[in-house]
DNA sequence: AATTTTTGTATCTAAAAAGTATCAAAAAAA
DNA sequence: TTTTTTTGATACTTTTTAGATACAAAAATT
């Protein structure tokens, strides 16, 4: 389910947009001003960013070039007229833009198109997949992994924030039962190293594993 | 995602056709003067162009000359009422012209028309494919490419960036199921000695092939 | 603290996969 | 038909990957 931020000052249109999403079975959070948004990008991941530009605190394209920086698809909600900004968002790296006032049935068609088109990457903090090149990348740097390695980085992701014993791991990953070798360690040792995420991997000792979120 | 250069000196002008370009997914590049124009040519692959005829530095007849020579196909931008211009342009080998103010959903669906019309010719970095005629260029050198050879590259193309394995490029291009034998292998080894593709054609062992955009 | 258990990791080898040269069959052209 | 071109099978080489083992380090247990 795609996580989607809203950053949006007037309530009512936080409302009917974050209403129309839910509907269409999308995640939403929203922020009312450019320092709470800045802070839910930071905190969380989100899989597009719905963006007014007239902002309090600061206002759209500072957010917005945040939000570019994590890679994060931007829609841009402009006023009618307000060309300039549209222009300047578009430049600045915005994806789309739509609007106000507009249609729910658009802005659902906008977003499900622009998620259709960035979906293919994951992305944690620091590393990016590409799900349909499996090309993984560090720090915007290329890493190279075997297709164990990747179907085990995927998995961990996929269950991330979940506690995996070795058992659990090597079931889904090399389909085999009970293993007794250090197979799984091994591989995770590989990921750790390779994508630096000594920190991110734990190993809950007795019980297993643990791709923290 | 098409590439499109646009040549154009009035800047409002360059940000409202990129705006509605960007808008609909294609990638914009832009030009104030003929001379970077060519260069941008020279440097880049487009898809297309769109091409202000009063241009300061050289003029767009010049710059067409220089986009036709390259295959690059064309739509004009003129004032309105220069009958002359357009005839001029389109006799020189423009593909179509549109007149200022235009409506941005025309441009736009010209854009579209010519893009699917010209689909007859794929151009990637040094490398020119006539569908017609089944004539590929690499850096403007004819390379002959046995049938075969040819059925496998357009389908590598029609899936760039998407990792294909042997058994889907043997069921497509030999329309063949599971083998074990080194045939994929071989032809798409003949390609990228043929093409100089080393590097375009990635492979990914265990998994399959990968044509890189 | 000493011991035991568990986990991390370097090294090495087997095996799997991919690249490629050669050659023969099949198809197309002359 | 003969010749040429195209296709693909085979065999061999090189590269890549997977995983076992052994030992070190860390954690848990006594």
């Amino acid at each position: 389910m795609s996580k989607i931020l809203i950053v949006e000052d007037e309530m009512p249109i936080v409302d009917l947009i974050s209403m129309g999403l839910k509907a269409n079975g999308y995640k939403i959070d929203y922020a009312l001003d450019g320092e709470v948004g800045a802070d839910l990008i930071e905190k969380n991941h989100y899989d597009l960013i719905l963006l007014d530009i007239m902002l309090p605190k600061f206002d759209g394209y500072e957010l917005l070039e945040y939000a570019k920086g994590e890679q994060i698809p931007v829609i841009f909600i402009t006023a009618k007229g307000e060309l300039k900004d549209r222009v300047k968002g578009l430049n600045m790296g915005a994806d789309d833009y739509i609007v106000k006032p507009f249609e729910m049935e658009e802005l659902i068609a906008r977003v499900n198109s622009l998620l259709r088109r960035f979906k293919c990457t994951i992305s944690l903090p620091n590393i990016k997949i590409n799900t349909k090149t499996h090309e993984v990348q560090k720090e915007g740097l290329k890493v190279s992994l075997t297709p164990k390695e990747y179907d085990l980085l995927i998995y961990l992701i996929e269950n991330a924030g979940n506690i995996l014993t070795r058992e659990q791991i090597l079931a889904s990953v090399w389909d085999k039962e009970m293993e007794d070798t250090r197979t799984v360690d091994l591989h995770l040792a590989r990921l750790r190293k390779k994508l630096g995420l000594e920190n991110v991997i734990k190993t809950l000792p007795k019980v297993g594993y643990l791709f923290e979120v």
